[in-house]
This record gives C-alpha cells, sequence and structure tokens, in this order.
DNA sequence: GTTGACACGGAACACCTGTTCTGTTATTAT
DNA sequence: ATAATAACAGAACAGGTGTTCCGTGTCAAC
C-alpha cells in the first residue's frame, strides 16, 4: 500500500497542494485541486486523493472539509514569545503569571531551532546602560525563562536585596557565597550572601536589532 | 483598526486556532470554534472572528471554509539568512557573492519585522573576544547587510588597512575624517583617516544564544 | 429614563463540499 | 474478440459551512 509509482496525475495533484499550502496555509478543496489541475469532475480527483493516501503521501480527515495533511509537512516552527515589559536595574524582573493572557501584537516570534519547545518563555525589552558589563545595551531584548535556582554558569536576572537592583551576571554558588560574574571578560566579579540574591530567572537568547536605515 | 486591547473571549478564540492548528495542520470551521470555545451561536463565532481580523491577527478568506490564517504563521514572514562564516578580527569579513548558493541547514530563520525585507542579508558567527567594545562577544550571531558606504550612526563592520584588523563600530564622517565610536558609552573613539577604513557591511542584528541547559 | 455600544443567542438561507453512483474511453491481458 | 482494469466525466445527494437578519440582556453615558 505504501510503495507504487506516482503517475503524472498524482504528481500534479500533490505539488498543488503543496503550492495552495504555501499561498494560503489552509489546504485545497477537492474541486479547488480540480480547477487548478484541469480535472473537470471531483470523483477523479477524489480517486487521486486516495491514491496518495494509499501511498502514505498525505493523510486525509473523512467528510471533513479540506481535510487533508501532507505527511511531510513540518510541525509548526515559530514560537510566539510574548514581550511583557521592560527591565530596570532599578527594579525586580516583572516574572509573569503562569498563564496570563498575552497580547500577541506585542510578542516575538522565533523558530524553534532558536529557542526549543519555548514553553513559559517571555522577552523583556532593557532599558538602561545598566547591563553593560553582561554585553546588554539599552534597546536590546531578552528572552528568558523563569526560574527560582540556577545552575553555575546560567546567565540570570538576580535581584539584590541589598542594593535593590536587578542584574544580569553569570551565577556560580562556591564555597558557600555566590559569584557573580559578568558577561564581558574584561570585568570584574561580585560576591554575595546566597540570602541575598534572589534568582527571578534565566536568560535564553539576547537579541539586538539595529535603527531602521 | 490595529490597536485595541483584546477581550477573554478573542483570547479564547485565538488559542484555539492555535491548538487546533497544531493538532490537524488545517484551520477549525466556525462551528468546530464554537464547539471548543462553549459558543453556542456561529454569529458569535464570526463577530469575535471580525474583531481580531481587525486586530491584524488573523486573516480571513470571504466564503471559503476554514478560511482562516494565523498572521504569525504566515510562511512569507519568515527569512532565511544564510550563516555564511565567522568573523575574526584578524582577518576580513568573507563578504558573500551575490548569489551564492547556501545550504538551508546552515541559516537562521527570522521574522519579516526583525529584518524586514532580508535582501542580501548574510550572518557571521564571532569568534573572539575583539569586538566587546561593541557589545558583542564571543560566540554571538551577527546579521549583515552588504554595503561599500555608510551614513552616519550606522554600527558597520570595518577593515583598517594599517592596523591590519576588522572591527564593528559605530560609523560617523565628520571633518574629513572617520570617527569610529564603540557602542559601549563608557568607552573612547578611534579617529582615522578615510583612506585608511574600508567599509564591509552593516549589522542589522545581533543575537546571542546561550548554552542549552 | 433613554440612548447607544457591546457581547451574545437563535434561526434561516444559499452555497460549498465530500461522497457516491452510473457511465465512457483507452489500454492491456487472455 | 473478449474481459479486465485504470483513468476519467457527469450528475445527484446529504450534510457541512459561511453569512445574514432579528432578537435579548448588560452596562455606561447623557
Amino acid at each position: 500500500m505504501a510503495k507504487s509509482t506516482l503517475s503524472p496525475r498524482q504528481h500534479q495533484v500533490l505539488a498543488f497542494i503543496r503550492d495552495f499550502l504555501r499561498e494560503n496555509d489552509y489546504p485545497p478543496t477537492i474541486r479547488e485541486i480540480g480547477l487548478g489541475c484541469q480535472i473537470s469532475s471531483t470523483s477523479v480527483v477524489n480517486y487521486n486523493l486516495k491514491k496518495l493516501e494509499d501511498d502514505g503521501l498525505i493523510i486525509r480527515s473523512l467528510r471533513v472539509s479540506r481535510g487533508i495533511q501532507l505527511t511531510e509537512s513540518a510541525p509548526r516552527n515559530l514560537v510566539p514569545i510574548p514581550l511583557v515589559g521592560r527591565i530596570f536595574a532599578s527594579e525586580p524582573v516583572p516574572v509573569p503569571d503562569a498563564r496570563a493572557s498575552f497580547a500577541p501584537d506585542e510578542a516575538i516570534n522565533l523558530t524553534r531551532d532558536l529557542v526549543g519547545d519555548g514553553a513559559d518563555l517571555f522577552a523583556l525589552e532593557v532599558r538602561g546602560d545598566s547591563m553593560i558589563d553582561a554585553m546588554i545595551g539599552n534597546g536590546d531584548v531578552v528572552v528568558m525563562k523563569p526560574q527560582i535556582q540556577a545552575r553555575n554558569g546560567d546567565l540570570v536576572a538576580v535581584w539584590l536585596n541589598d542594593s535593590e537592583e536587578t542584574t544580569l551576571k553569570h551565577f556560580y554558588l562556591e564555597d558557600g557565597r555566590v559569584r557573580l560574574q559578568p558577561a564581558n571578560p574584561t570585568m570584574q566579579p561580585i560576591y554575595a550572601n546566597p540570602a541575598n540574591v534572589r534568582v527571578q530567572g534565566k536568560v535564553v537568547l539576547v537579541l539586538r536589532q539595529m535603527k531602521a536605515t
């Protein structure tokens, strides 16, 4: 049922479905396929679709309009990441609620190969030059994953209780104290008491967009 | 027509469309949306869909069954940018040929709202810490647009003839000489003779991806 | 109180859509 | 020649589907 030679018609139909899907984002109807492939009868289209399904090239949903999927079609690889606010040195990171509703008009879409599954991720726009020792400047966008605990080496956003500021540093727990290492290797680390630092999230990705020309 | 706050219903509908699309690869009908969102009337679904369309979140094809596309996942929104090589301080930027063939597995896909039209763009991976005064570190990826001339304020990759190195700086032509200003405002500019600098391209975007957990 | 916008329900309509049935034509095997 | 099969056309049907019209209730403004 799987392997057989495709007739020219079946190639034509398959190609049409691909093109149609690329153009419209939804599959064609039987009659639209007929129109696009110069097939005057719906039964003939249905006939060839059945062949394609027998060959495992498409999957049909019975009695469903436009119920055609390409088996080759890749899973959706765009992940919308809500841009939930800004990050200042003088304020804690505004970590969003677990399932807070977000306005997708304020979202950044990235491919799955960049951010993986993308669950729980959120983005913040950096204001001010206070993160410069993390090589992050004014206007940069940081994509973060909310988490309370950090592992050694993670670039995390931490709130320092006594100095009352947010900073982005590489996190190391060693000898009972926390070393916060700037990403810029020419700068010196900060040492802090674990009780004094509150990890708010881990930086997954940094995005800097230049002004339009 | 574009800017408004989405009602909970509209969030619910939008989320349902996303989930349905992920599950079936084709968009839902109005009645399927109503079923999935506990909306008993098709007119109400239609009403909310119209709102979503007015907000630019979906695109509807009139009188077409399942004629709904998410603007966020429109295929035309994705721009593949070839990752053509690495950039060292000690070598000129490897600007690619106009239409050199590139393997798609070595490409970065970004949305059009980030990089615009995307024509001619190419990406380079930065090696070494020599670009730190531009807030660009080892492993960062820079997306560049090839160009010979720069406008004041552009962040450009330039090759310095006499010191024989590549650097990323903000470009200013003033009083017959070139001022190369580091993006990091705490650092001092370099002044150079225009004959000594060769502009190779303009930085459009910087991407920094953290190591996987 | 009245008005108007907003969100929703119900019903009806016309068309779309998948399915099925009956034929027709050309090719190939027997 | 005859039969079988593949590929196609046309028509008809039942149900799906988008659209539209007419309501109801709520809420804030005036």
